[in-house]
DNA sequence: ACTACATTTAACCATCTGGTTAAATATTAA
DNA sequence: TTAATATTTAACCAGATGGTTAAATGTAGT
Protein backbone atom coordinates (compact mmCIF):
# COMPACT_ATOMS: atom_id res chain seq x y z
CA UNK A 1 0.00 0.00 0.00
CA UNK A 2 2.39 3.19 -1.84
CA UNK A 3 0.83 6.21 0.06
CA UNK A 4 1.19 8.95 -3.42
CA UNK A 5 -1.66 11.38 -2.78
CA UNK A 6 -1.39 15.23 -2.71
CA UNK A 7 -4.92 16.82 -2.80
CA UNK A 8 -3.10 20.12 -3.70
CA UNK A 9 -1.86 17.98 -6.64
CA UNK A 10 -4.94 16.44 -7.20
CA UNK A 11 -6.69 19.63 -7.35
CA UNK A 12 -4.12 21.67 -9.50
CA UNK A 13 -4.42 18.61 -12.45
CA UNK A 14 -7.76 18.48 -12.12
CA UNK A 15 -8.16 21.79 -12.60
CA UNK A 16 -5.64 22.14 -15.16
CA UNK A 17 -7.35 19.37 -17.69
CA UNK A 18 -9.99 21.46 -18.54
CA UNK A 19 -9.74 23.89 -21.84
CA UNK A 20 -11.89 25.99 -20.47
CA UNK A 21 -9.96 26.59 -17.22
CA UNK A 22 -6.70 26.81 -19.05
CA UNK A 23 -8.19 29.42 -21.51
CA UNK A 24 -9.45 31.34 -18.35
CA UNK A 25 -5.58 31.54 -16.62
CA UNK A 26 -4.12 32.49 -20.61
CA UNK A 27 -6.52 35.39 -20.07
CA UNK A 28 -4.96 36.19 -16.92
CA UNK A 29 -1.73 35.97 -17.58
CA UNK A 30 -1.89 39.30 -19.50
CA UNK A 31 -3.57 41.01 -16.38
CA UNK A 32 -6.21 40.85 -13.83
CA UNK A 33 -9.60 40.37 -15.15
CA UNK A 34 -13.17 40.93 -13.61
CA UNK A 35 -15.43 37.82 -14.06
CA UNK A 36 -17.42 39.50 -16.84
CA UNK A 37 -14.41 40.27 -18.97
CA UNK A 38 -13.48 36.66 -18.74
CA UNK A 39 -16.82 35.21 -19.42
CA UNK A 40 -17.16 37.25 -22.80
CA UNK A 41 -14.81 35.40 -24.95
CA UNK A 42 -16.35 32.26 -23.73
CA UNK A 43 -19.20 31.11 -25.70
CA UNK A 44 -21.08 30.23 -21.99
CA UNK A 45 -23.28 31.41 -19.64
CA UNK A 46 -22.07 33.18 -16.72
CA UNK A 47 -22.88 30.76 -13.29
CA UNK A 48 -20.38 28.37 -15.73
CA UNK A 49 -17.35 30.62 -15.60
CA UNK A 50 -18.27 31.53 -12.49
CA UNK A 51 -17.90 28.15 -11.23
CA UNK A 52 -14.88 27.11 -13.31
CA UNK A 53 -13.27 30.41 -11.26
CA UNK A 54 -14.16 28.77 -8.11
CA UNK A 55 -12.61 25.68 -9.24
CA UNK A 56 -9.03 27.59 -10.20
CA UNK A 57 -9.77 29.45 -6.89
CA UNK A 58 -9.74 26.37 -4.75
CA UNK A 59 -7.31 25.21 -6.73
CA UNK A 60 -4.80 28.08 -5.43
CA UNK A 61 -4.34 29.15 -9.20
CA UNK A 62 -6.18 32.12 -8.89
CA UNK A 63 -6.61 34.51 -6.44
CA UNK A 64 -10.00 36.89 -5.57
CA UNK A 65 -10.35 40.48 -4.69
CA UNK A 66 -13.47 42.21 -4.28
CA UNK A 67 -13.69 45.91 -4.91
CA UNK A 68 -17.04 47.09 -4.43
CA UNK A 69 -19.13 44.74 -7.00
CA UNK A 70 -16.61 43.63 -9.27
CA UNK A 71 -14.02 41.02 -8.23
CA UNK A 72 -10.63 41.10 -9.75
CA UNK A 73 -9.01 37.59 -10.93
CA UNK A 74 -5.34 37.39 -9.96
CA UNK A 75 -3.08 34.59 -11.75
CA UNK A 76 -1.09 32.89 -8.82
CA UNK A 77 1.81 31.23 -9.09
CA UNK A 78 2.80 28.47 -6.60
CA UNK A 79 0.41 24.96 -7.14
CA UNK A 80 1.67 25.40 -11.11
CA UNK A 81 4.96 25.19 -9.82
CA UNK A 82 3.87 22.00 -7.55
CA UNK A 83 2.45 20.27 -10.67
CA UNK A 84 5.54 21.37 -12.82
CA UNK A 85 8.11 19.73 -10.28
CA UNK A 86 6.13 16.34 -9.88
CA UNK A 87 6.50 15.89 -13.92
CA UNK A 88 10.59 17.17 -13.60
CA UNK A 89 10.54 14.07 -11.11
CA UNK A 90 10.39 12.25 -13.93
CA UNK A 91 12.41 13.77 -16.55
CA UNK A 92 15.55 11.91 -16.39
CA UNK A 93 13.25 8.54 -16.67
CA UNK A 94 11.79 9.99 -20.12
CA UNK A 95 15.18 11.34 -20.85
CA UNK A 96 16.55 7.95 -20.64
CA UNK A 97 14.22 6.41 -22.60
CA UNK A 98 13.83 9.43 -25.10
CA UNK A 99 17.76 8.84 -25.46
CA UNK A 100 16.66 4.73 -25.64
CA UNK A 101 14.19 5.54 -28.50
CA UNK A 102 16.88 8.24 -30.31
CA UNK A 103 19.11 5.00 -30.36
CA UNK A 104 16.72 2.75 -31.51
CA UNK A 105 15.89 5.19 -34.27
CA UNK A 106 19.16 5.38 -35.31
CA UNK A 107 19.79 1.77 -35.33
CA UNK A 108 16.88 1.10 -37.43
CA UNK A 109 17.71 3.86 -40.02
CA UNK A 110 21.73 2.22 -40.29
CA UNK A 111 19.60 -0.78 -41.43
CA UNK A 112 17.75 0.93 -43.60
CA UNK A 113 20.42 2.42 -45.36
CA UNK A 114 22.02 -0.98 -45.35
CA UNK A 115 18.99 -2.81 -46.88
CA UNK A 116 18.93 -0.31 -49.55
CA UNK A 117 21.96 0.29 -50.36
CA UNK A 118 23.75 -3.27 -50.14
CA UNK A 119 27.87 -3.53 -51.45
CA UNK B 1 -14.46 33.46 -28.36
CA UNK B 2 -10.85 31.96 -27.92
CA UNK B 3 -10.02 28.95 -28.88
CA UNK B 4 -7.50 26.95 -26.43
CA UNK B 5 -8.31 23.32 -26.38
CA UNK B 6 -5.92 20.16 -26.54
CA UNK B 7 -7.47 17.16 -26.21
CA UNK B 8 -4.25 15.80 -25.33
CA UNK B 9 -3.82 17.85 -22.71
CA UNK B 10 -7.24 17.40 -21.36
CA UNK B 11 -6.55 13.68 -21.74
CA UNK B 12 -3.09 14.30 -19.98
CA UNK B 13 -3.65 16.59 -17.11
CA UNK B 14 -7.11 14.56 -16.13
CA UNK B 15 -4.73 11.61 -16.24
CA UNK B 16 -2.37 12.95 -13.64
CA UNK B 17 -4.92 14.18 -11.34
CA UNK B 18 -5.45 11.11 -9.55
CA UNK B 19 -3.21 9.85 -7.19
CA UNK B 20 -3.51 5.77 -7.88
CA UNK B 21 -2.37 6.71 -11.45
CA UNK B 22 0.10 9.00 -10.60
CA UNK B 23 1.32 6.05 -8.24
CA UNK B 24 0.70 3.67 -11.09
CA UNK B 25 3.25 6.23 -13.20
CA UNK B 26 5.53 6.04 -10.19
CA UNK B 27 6.28 2.67 -10.22
CA UNK B 28 6.37 2.42 -13.58
CA UNK B 29 9.57 4.68 -13.82
CA UNK B 30 11.49 2.49 -11.67
CA UNK B 31 10.87 -0.28 -14.55
CA UNK B 32 8.23 -1.50 -16.40
CA UNK B 33 5.82 -3.43 -14.60
CA UNK B 34 2.91 -5.91 -14.96
CA UNK B 35 -0.52 -5.42 -14.30
CA UNK B 36 -0.90 -7.80 -11.29
CA UNK B 37 1.88 -6.26 -9.43
CA UNK B 38 1.41 -2.29 -10.52
CA UNK B 39 -2.17 -3.59 -8.73
CA UNK B 40 -0.46 -5.54 -5.80
CA UNK B 41 0.35 -2.28 -3.29
CA UNK B 42 -3.03 -0.68 -4.45
CA UNK B 43 -5.50 -1.73 -2.30
CA UNK B 44 -8.42 -2.12 -5.03
CA UNK B 45 -9.32 -4.58 -7.17
CA UNK B 46 -7.76 -5.30 -10.39
CA UNK B 47 -10.62 -4.02 -12.40
CA UNK B 48 -10.24 -1.06 -10.92
CA UNK B 49 -6.22 -0.31 -11.88
CA UNK B 50 -7.04 -1.88 -15.39
CA UNK B 51 -9.53 0.90 -15.98
CA UNK B 52 -6.86 3.34 -14.47
CA UNK B 53 -4.20 1.97 -17.10
CA UNK B 54 -6.27 2.22 -19.96
CA UNK B 55 -7.03 5.79 -18.98
CA UNK B 56 -2.85 6.53 -18.70
CA UNK B 57 -2.48 4.60 -22.21
CA UNK B 58 -4.94 6.58 -24.17
CA UNK B 59 -3.37 9.71 -22.72
CA UNK B 60 -0.14 8.33 -24.22
CA UNK B 61 1.46 8.04 -20.69
CA UNK B 62 1.65 4.35 -20.87
CA UNK B 63 2.45 1.82 -23.08
CA UNK B 64 1.31 -1.60 -23.25
CA UNK B 65 3.20 -4.74 -25.09
CA UNK B 66 1.23 -8.39 -24.51
CA UNK B 67 4.06 -11.40 -23.85
CA UNK B 68 1.30 -14.16 -23.49
CA UNK B 69 -1.32 -13.50 -20.96
CA UNK B 70 0.82 -10.83 -19.24
CA UNK B 71 0.31 -7.44 -20.50
CA UNK B 72 4.14 -5.57 -19.75
CA UNK B 73 3.46 -1.97 -18.95
CA UNK B 74 6.02 1.01 -20.27
CA UNK B 75 6.28 4.57 -18.81
CA UNK B 76 5.98 7.03 -22.17
CA UNK B 77 7.42 10.30 -22.17
CA UNK B 78 6.25 12.65 -24.63
CA UNK B 79 2.57 13.65 -23.16
CA UNK B 80 3.98 14.94 -19.68
CA UNK B 81 6.50 16.75 -21.38
CA UNK B 82 3.63 18.88 -23.30
CA UNK B 83 1.87 19.64 -20.22
CA UNK B 84 5.26 20.70 -18.39
CA UNK B 85 5.70 22.97 -21.08
CA UNK B 86 1.93 24.12 -21.10
CA UNK B 87 2.93 25.46 -17.39
CA UNK B 88 6.29 26.59 -18.63
CA UNK B 89 4.66 29.11 -20.37
CA UNK B 90 3.51 30.83 -17.75
CA UNK B 91 6.95 30.77 -16.40
CA UNK B 92 7.82 34.40 -16.77
CA UNK B 93 4.30 35.79 -15.43
CA UNK B 94 4.56 34.15 -12.29
CA UNK B 95 8.58 34.63 -11.53
CA UNK B 96 7.44 38.03 -12.72
CA UNK B 97 4.98 38.56 -9.78
CA UNK B 98 7.03 36.42 -7.27
CA UNK B 99 9.65 38.82 -8.31
CA UNK B 100 7.30 41.46 -7.78
CA UNK B 101 6.26 40.49 -4.14
CA UNK B 102 9.92 39.93 -3.19
CA UNK B 103 10.16 43.60 -4.16
CA UNK B 104 7.27 44.57 -2.21
CA UNK B 105 8.63 42.66 1.11
CA UNK B 106 11.96 43.91 0.76
CA UNK B 107 10.69 47.21 0.55
CA UNK B 108 8.12 46.48 3.88
CA UNK B 109 10.99 45.42 5.41
CA UNK B 110 13.30 48.55 4.79
CA UNK B 111 10.82 50.70 5.78
CA UNK B 112 10.74 48.55 9.11
CA UNK B 113 13.58 48.81 9.74
CA UNK B 114 13.90 52.38 8.96
CA UNK B 115 11.35 52.99 11.77
CA UNK B 116 12.73 50.86 14.18
CA UNK B 117 16.03 52.70 14.20
CA UNK B 118 15.13 56.49 13.23
CA UNK B 119 18.71 58.47 13.36
C1' DA C 1 -35.98 54.81 -3.10
C1' DC C 2 -35.24 52.88 -7.66
C1' DT C 3 -32.78 50.96 -11.34
C1' DA C 4 -28.92 48.86 -13.34
C1' DC C 5 -24.99 46.01 -12.93
C1' DA C 6 -21.70 42.17 -11.20
C1' DT C 7 -21.78 38.10 -9.37
C1' DT C 8 -23.44 34.00 -6.95
C1' DT C 9 -26.79 30.50 -5.56
C1' DA C 10 -30.30 27.10 -6.45
C1' DA C 11 -32.37 23.55 -8.91
C1' DC C 12 -31.98 20.74 -12.49
C1' DC C 13 -29.94 17.61 -16.15
C1' DA C 14 -26.81 14.53 -18.86
C1' DT C 15 -22.58 12.60 -18.80
C1' DC C 16 -18.18 11.18 -16.71
C1' DT C 17 -15.56 8.98 -12.90
C1' DG C 18 -13.95 5.65 -9.84
C1' DG C 19 -15.15 1.99 -7.58
C1' DT C 20 -17.52 -2.74 -7.00
C1' DT C 21 -18.58 -7.94 -8.26
C1' DA C 22 -19.37 -11.55 -11.57
C1' DA C 23 -18.48 -13.42 -15.93
C1' DA C 24 -15.75 -13.76 -20.19
C1' DT C 25 -11.40 -14.27 -22.73
C1' DA C 26 -6.56 -15.73 -23.50
C1' DT C 27 -2.73 -18.09 -22.41
C1' DT C 28 0.04 -21.26 -19.89
C1' DA C 29 0.99 -25.56 -17.51
C1' DA C 30 -0.20 -30.32 -16.05
C1' DT D 1 -8.31 -31.79 -22.18
C1' DT D 2 -8.45 -29.63 -17.91
C1' DA D 3 -7.18 -26.43 -14.44
C1' DA D 4 -4.92 -22.30 -13.12
C1' DT D 5 -3.45 -17.62 -14.11
C1' DA D 6 -3.56 -12.76 -16.25
C1' DT D 7 -6.35 -9.62 -17.82
C1' DT D 8 -10.53 -7.48 -19.65
C1' DT D 9 -15.50 -6.77 -20.17
C1' DA D 10 -20.15 -6.09 -18.44
C1' DA D 11 -23.44 -4.36 -15.43
C1' DC D 12 -24.14 -1.67 -11.86
C1' DC D 13 -23.78 2.27 -8.35
C1' DA D 14 -22.79 6.74 -5.89
C1' DG D 15 -20.96 10.92 -6.46
C1' DA D 16 -18.49 14.49 -9.27
C1' DT D 17 -18.47 17.53 -13.41
C1' DG D 18 -19.93 20.88 -16.70
C1' DG D 19 -23.51 22.91 -18.49
C1' DT D 20 -28.31 25.27 -18.36
C1' DT D 21 -32.05 28.87 -16.63
C1' DA D 22 -34.22 31.48 -12.99
C1' DA D 23 -33.84 33.76 -8.78
C1' DA D 24 -31.15 35.98 -5.11
C1' DT D 25 -27.55 39.02 -3.37
C1' DG D 26 -24.75 43.00 -3.05
C1' DT D 27 -23.15 47.33 -4.74
C1' DA D 28 -23.30 51.65 -7.59
C1' DG D 29 -25.45 55.44 -9.68
C1' DT D 30 -29.43 58.67 -10.23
Amino acid sequence: MVKCSSNQLDRTFAALADPTRRSLLEHLSHGDRCVTDLAKPHSMSLPAVSKHLRILEKAGLVRRKRHGRVHSLKLEAAPMQEAKQWIEEYRRFWEGSLDRLDEYLKQLQAKDKSHDHPH
